[in-house]
DNA sequence: TTGTACGCGTTATCAG
DNA sequence: CTGATAACGCGTACAA
């Protein structure tokens, strides 16, 4: 099956394969009727151009990286259907790898892109002591790199994120807004920037308010009960991690009345008697804002604003069960 | 930033570009001292291969793309981190790229990867009306296709996929053998084989066993109480159609018993009174087996075996609520 | 064992 | 407006 190209246009036509190459790509120097005439082989022949030798010759791809660690929160997959979207209107293609917490598969996939393969990559980091070894070459070598919802702090480029700082705040005011008298924190003890921040905001908003009770409690911990059985709000950065913290301290939550606080999105019911607040965040801008700063480093343009963006959250939606 | 090139190499090492080519390629035909040489000299211009000229060189790209329309179910991008790892494993490369349910995306991705960037594709396709305009041209041309999970009945390709009817029985024996009384069958309308199989299964099942009653619900139906109070059995393919569905019939399910019977994935907590049965599909060896027979597509190898695979479901896991 | 020379499919730069 | 020609970076028969 042998690939149809450029030069099988230009014998069916009649012309030199650079004529066609201009037909293609709609040059205002060729001539409507030549044009015309090119195209329609083209459509004829179902030719395809081979991005790769377009990618060589002409020193760009065209396409951008997205690499991830994995997509098991819902807010990783969003953002890569609305960065691929955005792409997509910027003329653009995104390709995703994924490196499920494997080193060697992170800086094979950075590589690759480094390679020719991208003109710049959209990086979502999920563990900051490998992530600075592994990109620090790709770094280096000036590729072009935006850190996009989490980043590493020793490597200077842009970020876009989300105000995590105020949503977690807003997220403790909540729960006790709405009745809870003691507040768990349940955010995972990686060293990485948007945790440190949701817990500092958690811990400001919870102080600020006199919480009578506050535990901050770490991966394996369950919360400490206490003596109490009032209301308690619990606010932690996903729902698998609350999810995984409720079940182990289910002894102590029994019959209480519980406000859970949660970033991103909230999957399924919540029990019976308790309510789930949710910070939505504006993925979408997010991925928006990331390609196009990309984007703009691609091309050289001296970045706009401050190296970190942060997009405050959309909206915060209150969950009750339905039955 | 000009890139390092083989020629930056070979001029460091006062080699020819053939025998830097080669001693990075550990070639036997190099001496060990000059392939030390070069490799040393690689090393410290920290060089990279460009991959464009390499797949434009070799015809081939040594890389897979997944295709998908989006990563929201739990096992689509459980496939996908699979697939990735079984791709490295072989020395390939596995891009992904989603659609949305956008069919110019969907075209354009495909189109993509038949221009050289991939020697073929993991195609998961959803809305089997628009896939077989999309893929039919890409498979017209012969670009190595497989399909994994669900598939489209009009192309030839070869399927890998779950053994969808023997688990939806098995579901639907379980919620009969926990009790219930009375079956709900919840399926999307789509006309896709995995959802058919299921549905064709669960009613199968019911009717063998001579349920009281059954229903099959469609996307916004919502469940006919009737009179009965008794406990009821819910089978539907992902825990968003069933939660979906029980939040429009809550007046009907409020204090009945319920057994659900779900795949894949149920994430958070059943609600107090009820039981979650869930079919775990064999996803990693569903992406293993993928990969392996687009590589040996791509390898021109005959397929071996049926042109669809099935695997059966690794396990029923029944979920209690835990608090 | 190493160097020479050509080709991969496309774009860009010249002449004409 | 179009055709010839030289890149782009790498792989590989073939020659030395």
């Amino acid at each position: 099956m042998p690939r149809i190209t450029l030069r099988d246009i230009a014998r069916y036509c009649g012309v030199d394969r650079s004529t066609v190459s201009r037909a293609l790509r709609d040059d205002p120097l060729v001539t409507p009727a030549t044009r015309l005439r090119v195209l329609d082989a083209a459509d004829r022949l179902n030719y395809r151009p081979n991005i790769t030798a377009r990618s060589l010759a002409g020193g760009r791809s065209e396409a951008l990286g997205f690499v991830a660690g994995s997509l098991a929160a819902p807010i990783d997959w969003r953002l890569v259907v609305h960065a691929t979207q955005r792409s997509t209107e910027r003329a653009y293609n995104l390709f995703v790898t994924l490196y499920d917490s494997d080193d060697a598969l992170y800086r094979r996939a950075v590589d690759r892109l480094g390679q020719g393969l991208a003109d710049g990559a959209i990086v979502l980091p999920r563990r900051s002591q490998s992530d600075v070894e592994v990109l620090r070459d790709a770094a280096l070598r000036g590729f072009p790199m935006v850190f996009i919802d989490n980043w590493v702090e020793e490597l200077p480029a842009p970020v876009v994120t989300t105000d995590n700082r105020s949503a977690a705040q807003e997220l403790v005011r909540r729960c006790l807004d709405a009745g809870a008298e003691e507040m768990v924190l349940a955010f995972p003890a990686l060293p990485n920037p948007v945790e440190m921040e949701r817990l500092a905001g958690a811990e400001d908003a919870a102080r600020q308010a006199g919480v009578r009770r506050l535990q901050t409690v770490g991966p394996d911990d369950a919360i400490d009960g206490g003596a109490s059985q009032g209301p308690i709000g619990i606010v932690g950065s996903s729902q698998g991690l609350l999810h995984s913290l409720m079940s182990r301290s289910a002894a102590q939550l029994r019959l209480r009345r519980m406000t859970i606080g949660c970033f991103d999105a909230w999957l399924g019911e919540p029990h019976p008697a308790d309510t789930v607040i949710v910070a939505l965040q504006d993925i979408e801008g997010l991925a928006r804002v990331a390609v196009d700063r990309a984007l703009a480093l691609v091309a050289g343009e001296a970045i706009e604003g401050p190296r970190i963006v942060r997009l405050p959250a959309l909206e915060f939606r209150t969950i009750h069960p339905s039955f």
